[in-house]
DNA sequence: TAGTACATTAACTAAATGGTTAAACTCAAT
DNA sequence: ATTGAGTTTAACCATTTAGTTAATGTACTA
């Protein structure tokens, strides 16, 4: 019997919550259950098992982070535009989803297969489309000869890193939430400044 | 009875082998003790608790990486050249222990206390280091007027960040580990020209 | 050589955990 | 009302896991 939403939704965003969370190693079922107000067993009748319920979230929530940054290589504003676009929707993206890229590290690194059975083609069109831009700018002049891999390694680095090591950064700024929260806004000023001056002419 | 080494140096050897690996959350007691070729109840004789033997561990690790960078600062040389020291010396560091920097993110997600018991007040000694430095250019007009903060967070993003997402950038990158880790080597001089860049007058 | 303090092990315990099952419930179609 | 298919639950099961215990081993000393 239904509230509202039905389910297989409740147990979605349950499973969301708490995997991101704790992790895969770190997640009880049981939890699961309890945060979605049911029984356990509905999980298991719904999903099977535990592994089969955390690869739909990890792929939902990989899909939803990986696609975001393709788009903008594609529009027809300036390079520069691209980028400043890119890095401000990224940190806007990352400051309404703080705790996924840590989840989708973490995971990641305790089972690498994951990533083969998932969309990683669409990675090569993603990093085609940003190095067909890049050589087009330094062939044009625009820009100094920089590698792609280590602009995409610079921006992406300096967009989530921070997010990431928040537990630790936070304490070495002695700044509390709110206050490292209006940094991470800053840096949207402030990585397409680096990056900028670092491939200007 | 001891082989060579004694058995409480050989059950941490153990268990930050495996901790680093798989995590508090997925780490086995059993785990360690096989590794350590040992009883597991010989852990809990040595160090009482899975708790307490992750503690040392990561207390030992912790105190590894975060001293690091702190001497530097207090050399003579010239700002710029300290930078550059930095990066060089804290990616070899890296490159040398690649697994340290998420485990260290991961434990302090898990539970954020941790970072409390430990020698945080080092990190005021350190951020105040820098921050006299970075002061100090500015004001003989040596480099642009920066945020020793955001200083801090591109520079080590840019260091640290490639080895923590290696398991996805490799693939977006399409490379090896071989080719991977030529990449972080390359990072030496890269991330000390982005920040040059960024700072210069 | 007997005693003793520490080190090590095999076997065990209690609790937690992922997963199963059989019964009960709901509701729409007959 | 009855049926039947899908949904939900309480109770249960087997295994895993951190931690304990009691017995054995080891090496040093008086």
């Amino acid at each position: 019997m239904n509230d509202d939403k039905n389910t297989e939704e409740k147990i979605l965003n349950a499973a969301r919550q708490v995997f991101i969370e704790k992790g895969f190693d770190g997640t009880r079922m049981q939890e699961i259950a309890d945060t979605a107000g049911m029984n356990k067993a509905l999980l298991h009748y719904y999903f099977r098992s535990k592994e089969k319920l955390f690869m739909k979230i990890f792929e939902i929530t990989f899909k939803q982070f990986v696609p975001k940054m393709s788009g903008i290589f594609s529009s027809d504003t300036s390079f520069m535009d691209k980028i400043q676009l890119f890095i401000s929707s990224y940190i806007d993206l990352l400051d309404k989803n703080p705790y996924i890229p840590l989840f989708i590290i973490r995971e990641l690194s305790r089972n690498p297969n994951v990533i083969k059975e998932l969309i990683f083609d669409k990675f090569e069109i993603i990093y085609n489309a940003i190095d067909l831009n890049v050589k087009a700018e330094i062939q044009a002049g625009r820009i100094r000869d920089i590698d792609t891999k280590h602009l995409i390694l610079n921006t992406v680095s300096m967009c989530i890193f921070p997010f990431v090591g928040k537990p630790l950064l936070k304490h070495l700024f002695k700044t509390n939430d709110d206050e490292y929260r209006t940094i991470l806004i800053e840096r949207k000023n402030v990585v397409f400044e680096v990056i900028k001056k670092w491939i200007s002419i």
